[in-house]
RNA sequence: CGGGGCGUAGCUCAGCUUGGCUAGAGCGCUUGGUUCGGGACCAAGAGGUCGCAGGUUCAAAUCCUGUCGCCCCGACCA
């Protein structure tokens, strides 16, 4: 300790004054610098004053933003772009940043889950075992070391967690044990875009939960679920739970949160009265259907007709003037095995969509087929129908609403060539109608109904969290087992629950703003409180100082705006960065013994007295950041 | 990955089609002055290897080729 090395910096501050003196030459000016005083470090409040903190703010909308959201983070001063989907935090939006964190945090301490930091830097050989390496496709960041050994960048940490889990814990009595981590998570998207909303580089705030019961798991998704609840309540922003894809449990295994708004890249399906909420993916009608509920439909009275270059819908039905529902859909879909594809012809009415996820829970991991390789195998792409079956080995799976389509309008597997009035049991061979998988494989519409019957409306909606039941996919996968009272082996169960505290801020944004810039709710406001002396001189700023120390003292987080700027530029930009209280001292009002006190969501300010003004304020933050209930 | 577009001052953009003198505007920034309770005014300034590389040409921001970066739509993705 008192002989430093060069290495740990204490000799290259030693040898620094010398050329301190020479840039203080070169670089002289008359700027008058007040010296750095060290304020008093009050309770952890933030405690800033303008002139001394990086908040650029800016009046023009940048060129490349094309949402509310977008706009403001680079206007306010929130972020920065340094390149495609990866941004820099600045001081106002750390700080807001931070807060929307701490409540993550605080709600989930409270359902004892255990907060752990884990690598971003992790071996590829850890994502090998659980095959995700290359499940994970492009999406994942991989590097080599000097050495050559593979690295990812992790997006997500259950390899990781579970791993640790493995090495730590072998016992039933020591579960159920939930982990979690608020860190940066990277994903190489192939379209980074819309600001914060879809990044390369984003903090997420990931647990995992460990079990050895699935009565134990469900507790704590139950306790998880409703601390999300209470997560985007105290955030201020509102967050639907939807019913999402449920995975290898199945059943009521997966909940997403929502926000509703035109910016989010989720569709969900909502019941009007309530009563269900789903979304795009998973929303589905319960309906069971089979090859026996297959009409008979006016038999013999098909034909074929020539629809010359019509391979798409709606070429097929402008050219015979039919509407699209009267179509019979047919894609075709391969899986690989090693004895080449095994295809697949799913067919659903002309006018739904396939929904691949349903497709892939009923018939495995297929694909839309490689249109060559399709093409050689028999198939006539563009112009299929349900019959190729009858002549190429074909798995059918066929949506329940174009099983019930009489007399339709379908491909008839040869090119520039439909068929009109086709139906199931004429035109299928008995054995291969029967063996077909009659299943929802489509994307519901808004003309369908709830399960409960009730009418349905689909919105746009920010995900930003999601709570789901895994299972025992990377226990088996990495054998984190643990011992039960009778010494049985088995894999830890466990479920996975990601928020995206970033996702929170843009949903913030994109709802709660109005012309003039942002309104953040109070709690995860940068600061609570702004004050304004119209003139940082005198009395203004002497009373600017007083309020800025006795409002901290009190546990506010204040921002003092003590730029010499007009009045209107200040204004503009407290408008702009949202600061939910603020508090202008002008000459008049000071001279009255007044304050002004203008609430950002409020078109009217108010005089107040300024005595006992900061103790009013405070106990005014305190009421809108305390947790609703 | 397919389609479209962009890259010129810190930001927003003009100039490019039809090559030609010292490359422009507004905002922002600096200095001085006047102002100053809702993005002031006057004056004087600073700031750009026109993304990068190569080519065509007497001459390239401008034309050609390549390359890198970025945005939008779609595909992909949670």
């Amino acid at each position: 300790m008192d002989r430093p090395h060069a290495s740990d910096g204490f000799l290259r501050i030693a040898s620094r004054p010398a050329a301190r003196r020479q840039d203080s030459r070169r670089f002289a000016c008359n700027y008058p610098r007040p010296p750095i005083q060290t304020r008093q470090v009050l309770s952890g409040a933030i405690s800033m004053y303008w002139s001394k903190t990086l908040i650029p703010t800016s009046r023009e909308v940048p060129a490349d933003a094309d949402i509310i959201s977008h706009q403001l983070l680079i206007r306010a001063g929130l972020v920065r772009r340094i390149s495609a989907g990866v941004y820099d935090w600045l001081p106002l939006g750390w700080k807001s940043m931070q807060k929307i964190m701490d409540i993550i945090r605080q709600e989930m301490n409270a359902i004892d889950a255990q907060e752990v930091h884990l690598p971003a830097l992790l071996p590829a050989e850890l994502w090998k075992q659980t095959g995700r390496y290359t499940d994970y496709g492009p999406l994942l960041f991989k590097l080599k070391d000097r050495k050559g050994s593979e690295m990812i960048l992790g997006p997500t940490h259950e390899e990781c967690v579970t791993e640790l889990m493995k090495a730590c814990v072998s016992s039933h009595k020591q579960l159920p044990l939930t982990l979690y981590q608020i860190q940066g998570k990277f994903r190489d998207e192939a379209r980074p875009r819309n600001g914060l909303l879809r990044v390369r580089e984003f903090f997420m705030k990931d647990a995992y939960s460990f079990h050895s019961s699935l009565e134990s798991l469900h507790e704590t998704y139950q306790a998880m679920y409703q601390a999300y609840v209470r997560i985007f309540k105290r955030c201020g922003i509102n967050a639907v739970p939807v019913e999402a894809d449920s995975g290898p449990i199945g059943g009521d295994a997966s909940h997403e949160f929502i926000c509703p708004c035109d910016a989010g890249e989720d569709i969900i399906v909502r019941a009007v009265d309530g009563s269900y909420a789903a979304n795009l993916e998973r929303a589905g009608n319960a309906r069971q259907l089979s090859a026996a509920d297959a009409p008979v439909g006016n038999t013999g009275a098909s034909s074929r007709v020539s629809t010359p270059g019509a391979s798409s819908i709606a070429d097929v039905c402008n050219f015979l003037k039919v509407p699209q529902s009267v179509l019979i859909k047919t894609l075709v879909y391969s899986r690989q095995s090693d004895d080449g594809p095994r295809w697949l012809v799913a067919c659903v009415r002309g006018d739904h969509d396939i929904n691949e996820a349903k497709l892939k829970k009923i018939a495995g991991n297929v694909e839309l087929a490689d249109e060559p390789a399709a093409r050689a195998a028999g198939f006539t792409i563009g112009f299929t129908g349900p019959h190729i079956v009858n002549v190429l080995p074909a798995q059918l799976v066929i949506d329940p609403d174009a099983l019930l389509l009489t007399d339709a309008v379908t491909g008839d597997n040869e090119v520039d060539v439909h068929l009109t009035g086709f139906n199931w049991r004429e035109h299928i061979q008995e054995d291969k109608l029967h063996t077909a998988r009659i299943a929802d494989i489509r994307n519901i519409t808004e003309s369908d109904k709830a399960p409960n019957g009730a009418a349905l409306v689909f919105s746009k909606g920010i995900e930003l969290g999601h709570v789901f039941k895994l299972g025992t996919k990377y226990s088996d996968a990495l054998a984190a087992t643990f011992l039960d009272d009778r010494q049985k082996s088995s894999s830890m169960i466990m479920g996975c629950y990601g928020i995206g505290p970033g996702r929170i801020m843009v949903a913030a944004l994109e709802t709660l703003s109005d012309a003039d810039g942002i309104r953040w709710p109070m709690s995860i406001a940068p600061c609570h409180v702004l004050i304004t002396p119209i003139k940082y001189d005198g009395q203004a700023r002497q009373v600017a100082d007083n309020l800025h120390t006795e409002l901290s003292q009190l546990g506010m987080d204040v921002l003092v705006d003590d730029r010499d700027q007009r009045p209107g530029v200040k204004f503009k930009d407290a408008d702009l960065i949202g600061i939910p209280v603020r508090l202008v001292l002008g000459d008049k009002g000071l001279a009255a013994g007044q304050v002004e006190v203008k609430l950002r969501h409020m078109k009217q300010a108010e005089m107040l007295p300024l005595e006992g003004i900061a103790r009013h304020i405070a106990d005014m933050v305190n009421k809108s950041r305390s947790l609703p209930d």
